[in-house]
DNA sequence: GATGAATGAGTCTTCATTCAT
DNA sequence: TATGAATGAAGACTCATTCAT
């Protein structure tokens, strides 16, 4: 059986990763290989092995958060409210991002650098229910014209930005929320119901 | 006389700005003092000399226009009608960060990280305009109710992110612009007047 | 029975043998053994049971090569005319080092430095047929005076070496075989009959 | 003044290439820069601005010696017996690259591989007056027909291997080189007259 | 004031070898 | 026997900063 080796092998992968968590909700997002072997208390070469590269590990911390998203992305994209939907969609990427920070340097990269598969298959599976969220919210007139899904992300991630230099305590995060969807809103539908 | 050499001094300190400036317009925002020397032609200890810290230079080089989006500030201050007021001055906050990029640095930074003290007293400035500004709107109803300046600089440089992350053209800054003034206007007062 | 397991055994070794010699196909002599692994698909510790050391690697995949030029050196020590002989060995050495450049790198080593007991046989073999050549030429006369068996052998190492720095195409290995014949050939005989 | 200045540099420059002078005689010849620096007492950062790559530092261990061939060059092209120039051509750059082995790493390197202005130089130089040599021996009838310049550099190069392999004492290398300059004579020219 | 050589800590990355399973 | 995860020494290279001249 391989299962124990395995089982060594992931209880290393695990403690880089919680080593890697704890620096970044230090507030460290440099996640230098070194440090981290260092801390974790394995080789250099063991944290090599599972992440190659920075970017493979900051996609690997992301990976739980990304995948709630999806989760609350799934929900909001069958909300019967169209308008709601993108409420949820939005608060949903805006809370992860402050949440996880590395979901939040994911998000504001170019899909193509240097991605690793599952990111990649992730993005795409988050604009496939943004896009349904977003053409019903179009359809139901509620949305901006001009604005594209592309846009959307980027205005979110903008806000989080915002956020974060702000240091945005949670009621702040919601003002600035709402100053996004109102922003988003059709001009010509009224003020959005409130949130 | 010491005349002589404060003109060599001026101009060392100018050639090592325009070589970072050039940097800079290269997409390199690192500022890395040896770099600069070199290719200003000047010696390592002359950038230190001039700007002890990256941050020194950074401030340095947004000083023009950061004065230049004073100037417009005060004019926004000064606009009679208030929301255009308003207008005024986010659209040149938003498009003097991505006009120069040292700016948005600067702005999007706590006031009080090795701030230099020209830097201290534009910031204190602006902060003073947009405050006027930001009184008057309130005054007439038509600013979110909550949004404090800090609020509205945060916001502005979130936007100013996600244009960067979206790369822009003209047209789309325009389009995140209107989204945030949508955004930040009182929800109860209909849509906005167009821009 | 371990006769199935010796079958796996071989087919792994076969695999490794196969894949460092693609490697050095490519113009790559480094022998890393995980590189190998990993492209055979074996596990490392397997190419380590086979090759403790990358010497042992080495002369494994000269091993043909050289079992061959072994038998043209048979024949070289049977041929009836003297030169001719001493023709057909320096000729088989070299174009065997062209070939094989393991086979290049054994034979430009020390034979007591970590050589493995086939290579050390084979190395005595071949010493003692090139003996034989020698022996015969000298007789007739038509060895250069105080040129020993090492001697031999490290000019015809050189000449390898010299037509692999030249990248030199067939014509060219024949040019620098020539001279090396007419190098070692006794000064007083006259010219060489042609090749 | 900035001569004392420079003396400094010019000291460490000359301690770094006497700890790396020391290393080659040893034997060492990967020429580690990390392991030079530690060794000549300073810092890392001093070797690399002296010598960026390890070829630099090669070429310039090299250059003393390469000028001294180059004087021994110029005197072979103006000897009066076209052969007499050969032979001491050849043996000059053999001795050279024996005396000195990074040398024969320069010389058996393809010209254009990283290397400096001043090796590109010489080599230049070594050719024009290998030509000449050669072009006066060829005139004379004394040359293989066949062998151009870069050969014989090659086989040169191929019979300093064969002496270093063979660890070989001084006569020995005159045994070689004899073999070298009988092989590269013309075959119809009976036999060279002794060095 | 200006120079730029020197420093050396710091970071990244590779790879030969071991060893638990 | 085979596996391949783990190790960590080793080496390459960078760059912010200091300081003697």
């Amino acid at each position: 059986m391989t299962t124990t080796l395995r089982a060594d092998a992931a209880r290393n992968r695990d403690r880089v990763l919680a080593t890697a968590r704890a620096l970044v909700a230090e507030g460290d997002l440099s996640l230098q290989l070194n440090d981290i072997a260092r801390r974790a208390g394995v080789g250099v070469g063991t944290v090599y092995r599972h992440f190659p590269t920075r970017r493979a590990l900051l996609e690997a911390l992301a990976a739980d958060a990304f995948a709630a998203l999806l989760d609350q992305a799934q929900a909001a994209s069958h909300d019967d409210d169209p308008w709601a939907g993108l409420q949820r969609l939005l608060r949903s990427i805006l809370l992860g991002q402050l949440t996880e920070p590395t979901l939040a340097e994911v998000l504001s990269t170019s899909p193509d650098e240097d991605a690793t598969a599952p990111t990649t298959t992730r993005r795409a599976e988050l604009a496939a229910l943004a896009a349904t969220v977003l053409e019903r919210a179009t359809r139901a007139g509620q949305l901006r014209p001009g604005l594209t899904l592309d846009d959307l992300q980027h205005l979110v991630c903008g806000t989080a930005f915002a956020a974060r230099i702000a240091d945005a305590p949670d009621d702040r995060v919601e003002l600035y929320l709402a100053v996004l969807l109102a922003g988003v809103r059709a001009p010509d539908q009224g003020s959005p119901p409130p949130a």
